[in-house]
RNA sequence: GGGCCCGUAGCUCAACGGUCAGAGCAGACCGCUCAUAACGGUUUGGUUGGGGGUUCAAAUCCCUCCGGGCCUACCA
């Protein structure tokens, strides 16, 4: 039995994520999480929310709200999301939480230790009507190279200029419209990657089998100019980790917190030891510490582009310079992203379907399988209403629903409510079980190299296998001349209700269950080979027609959502 | 400005130097009637964004142009 640790990257406290989001690392991590499980493998699944930063703060503050409790009430409503799509998380985390606070705290001590942290002076623009300092993204001006009156303070939209906040003209702050801002020193930490470059190359290098995307976005941050740069990893905001040497102060640093991406990524760490605190498991180090038997854990971590350069370098750089024998990821799967009807997701603007509205308008089973199966794995993706409706009405009510419903009922009438007897198995049954142990494998396969849509397209042509089966078979005019090799048939296709239930639970884990209770049975063991697995349910099971496995979408839906998440969100 | 990725049938995607570039959907035709008017079969459809080059051989490698996207380190 292999143990596999997986991992989501943690989506930010502030407010409800979109498909994108969800496609990009929660949902494939629960594919690999559920499949992972469904081959009788060890897994520890753990995501959590990414609770720091200045927007948290912005968005407490304008909610009216003490922060803690603002991300008390957003993690909840996150993790309540997670459930409703049916994301297996072993732990749903917190970056904010006591365990993390120390770990993160802990790890600066031991680098620091290491030489590989340094206190910098620098200056930062400081707005006294907000009494905070400003990131340069808050900061808003008239851009002093094409007057575009809405410059921000890195970057110009308008000319793609980019810039630095003291060179706007007559700059505000976004956040109160404050003039009143002036520049201030303030001493920060900064993690010293630059003295990793050679170390973390040689890693990244070592990684043959990583997904381009994942190393070339790497190996830019490492070559780029001059090479992989220092980052800071402190910030002057009250909402965070306090910057401590471990249980001791940071002479200096009072008042000032850890940035988040160099806590976040340590809550992946805290967050097993959230698992075992929260009752949920024994031991948390035999997953982390190589020394503890973490030695043969594989570690998959699950996350969209924008995150690619803090888990393979950042959060390595943590790891690696603690010196400490901390478990380092073994396979980065990322993401591009998914686009909504010819342009992007929009958070700010409310365009496109978000986690809660989706579940609001369908069940999650059809967002989890049209999601996984255009998965932006080679480019960007899109969805549109039209594809949605037309894949999901195919895939899943016409090919995989309509099967069940055809051979459960054509039983019932026929044979009653329970497996039927009589017949054997003859060359037309055993042709189609040796497609589908190929195809079974092949599925493995894809699934085992997180080849998602691949996999997706597999499981599709078994649940099609079983329609070209039974036309081939048409128990329904053998019934009238050999009642016996109809029963076989049928009793054959019993079966494979039950396989698909427990080929497809990773994709659709719902429809699955409801598959499974209708054939009465709980035996959801993965298919060492297809023969035995078809064997489960024996002569005289009851079964039960289940009720319409997939609704199909109509045309009026398709026209109202379409309409209702164009934008502007209610 | 720099870097990376992408452009293949109406649509969504395969093919990663080597048999006539393949699937699914949509379209057309045929069959079946157990079923959510569902299923099965056959079939139409592509100068692989344009141009040039390397090679016995290019969707695939190189150059160039066009188009789209992402990143560029203080949003997270």
């Amino acid at each position: 039995m292999a143990r596999h640790l997986i991992t989501s990257a943690i989506p930010y406290i502030n407010g409800i994520k979109h498909l994108g989001n969800l496609v990009g690392s929660q949902l494939p991590a629960d594919l690999f999480a559920r499949y992972q499980r469904g081959r009788g493998h060890e897994v520890l699944f753990l995501c959590a929310t990414d609770e720091h930063g200045t927007p948290a703060e912005l968005a407490a503050a304008k909610a009216g709200k003490p922060v803690a409790e603002y991300c008390a009430e957003m993690h909840e409503t996150q993790a309540e999301i997670a459930r409703g799509f049916r994301l297996s998380f072993d732990h749903f985390g917190r970056s904010s939480s006591p365990q993390n606070h120390r770990l993160t705290q802990a790890f600066a001590a031991r680098l620091d230790e290491a030489g590989l942290i340094e206190e910098r002076v620098e200056t930062q623009i400081y707005s006294k009507a907000d009494g905070r300092y400003l990131p340069d993204r808050y900061i808003e001006g008239t851009c002093p190279n094409c007057g575009f009156e809405s410059a921000r303070g890195d970057q110009c939209d308008n000319c793609t200029k980019q810039l630095d906040p003291v060179d706007l003209i007559e700059p505000r702050s976004v956040i109160s419209g404050s003039t009143d801002l002036e520049p201030r020193e303030t001493k920060h930490l900064y993690l010293r990657q630059s003295k990793m470059r050679g170390e973390l190359s040689d890693w990244i290098d070592s990684k043959t089998d990583w997904p381009v995307l994942t190393t070339s976005i790497a190996r830019k941050w490492l070559n780029d100019g001059d090479g992989l740069q220092d980052r800071g990893i402190t910030r002057d905001l009250d909402w965070g980790i306090p910057v401590r040497k471990g249980e001791a102060e940071w002479p200096g640093m009072e008042g000032k917190v850890f940035y988040v991406w160099f806590d976040a990524p340590i809550e992946y760490i805290a967050c097993a030891q959230e698992w075992v605190d929260a009752g949920k498991g024994e031991d948390w180090e035999r997953w982390w510490r190589t020394d503890k038997g973490a030695d043969d854990v594989r570690y998959t971590q699950f996350m969209g582009k924008d995150n690619v350069p803090f888990h393979t370098l950042s959060f390595p750089a943590t790891i690696l310079g603690s010196g400490e024998p901390w478990k380092l990821v073994d396979y980065i799967k990322s993401f591009n992203y998914l686009n909504y009807d010819g342009g992007q997701f929009s958070t700010s603007r409310g365009r496109g379907v978000f986690m809660d509205q989706a579940l609001e308008v369908l069940p999650a089973d059809y967002w989890r399988w049209w999601l996984l199966s255009h998965a932006p794995e080679s480019s960007d993706a899109e969805f549109t209403w039209e594809n949605f409706q037309q894949s999901v009405n195919k895939d899943l009510a016409d090919v995989l629903g309509n099967f069940v419903s055809r051979v459960t009922k054509f039983c019932r009438s026929k044979f009653g409510e329970e497996v039927p007897a009589g017949g054997a198995h003859g060359d037309r049954e055993l042709a189609l079980i040796a497609d589908l142990e190929r195809r079974v494998r092949a599925y493995e396969g894809h699934m085992d190299a997180i080849e998602v849509r691949k996999a997706a397209a597999e499981l599709r042509a078994i649940w099609v296998a079983g329609n070209e089966y039974l036309q081939d078979a048409a128990p329904w005019a053998s019934f009238k001349t050999d009642p016996e090799a109809a029963a076989m048939q049928i009793r054959l296709a019993l079966n494979l209700i039950r396989l698909y239930a427990v080929l497809s639970a990773p994709f659709i884990p719902d429809a699955s269950a409801q598959l499974m209770e209708a054939m009465k049975i709980d035996d959801d063991a993965w298919p060492g080979n297809v023969t035995e697995a078809l064997s489960v349910l024996p002569v005289g099971h009851g079964f039960a027609v289940p009720d319409v496995t997939f609704r199909k979408i109509t045309d009026e839906e398709r026209a109202d959502w379409h309409a209702r998440f164009a934008g502007i969100r209610s």
